[in-house]
DNA sequence: ATCGTCAAAGAGTGGT
DNA sequence: ACCACTCTTTGACGAT
């Protein structure tokens, strides 16, 4: 994952770490292990592939009560979709029936499966910006005090001065905010020496 | 061993 | 068709 944050608009790069093509996922998650599909003790790959989808699809058909049986879908199935979603986010119908019928699912559950792994990726999104704005707030803070503290050093400089020290950053005139006109001219000579550091810090502020 | 908790994921429902 | 929200199931894990 990448967060690049840009000057003017706020930009997130992020790979979801749902995927990982190596079959053992590092640091032994909870993921790589719930691939496996334990209700299954596959001969084959192929037969892994098709023995769950069935077995859940027959229990399905077979249960009259409400109670649904939820499948797992395979390593294998999971893989697949996975790939077709990153390939696109979305699919057409020709594309869902094609890959519900080689993967041996219902074009509902592929549509379903599409449709979760949509939302949880926007999630994931939205969390990694919500981290990073969090981040974001956290040092505008930080910068927000540093200012604060050069002001008050600004303001010890003319120890007269009650009220908040103003600059405009086009005319570089330095005013109180309470006494703007009549100042003007007179605090001319009492900031000139912090001239450089009043600009910096009073940019805010235009005539 | 079992119990509680949690996250992940499959699926249902209603709105657009 | 898609999305947001929700419920439900499942499996891992830690505490006891």
């Amino acid at each position: 994952m990448a967060i690049s944050p840009n000057s003017s608009s706020l930009e997130l790069t992020i790979s979801i770490p749902s995927f990982s093509p190596s079959p053992s996922s590092p640091g032994g998650d909870h993921h790589g292990m719930r691939d496996f599909d334990i209700n299954q003790t596959p001969k084959t790959e192929a037969d892994h592939m098709i023995g769950a989808t069935q077995h859940a699809n027959e229990e399905d058909s077979n249960s009259g009560g409400r109670r649904r049986k939820k499948l797992r879908l395979t390593k294998e199935q999971s893989h697949l979709l996975e790939e077709s979603f990153i390939q696109s986010h979305t699919l057409t119908p020709k594309q869902k029936k094609d890959l519900a019928t080689f993967l041996k699912l219902s074009q509902r559950q592929v549509e379903v499966w599409f449709q979760n792994r949509r939302a949880r990726s926007k999630l994931k999104h939205t969390e990694m910006e919500c981290e990073y704005l969090k981040r974001w707030f956290g040092s505008l803070k930080e910068q927000n005090r540093r200012l604060q503290i050069e002001v008050e050093e600004l303001r010890a400089l003319k120890p007269s001065a009650t009220t908040a020290l103003t600059m405009c950053p086009r005319c570089e005139r330095v005013s109180d905010a309470a006494d703007n006109d009549s100042n003007a001219v007179q605090e001319g000579a009492a900031v000139s020496s912090s001239r450089s550091r009043m600009t910096i810090s009073s940019s805010s502020s235009l005539c």
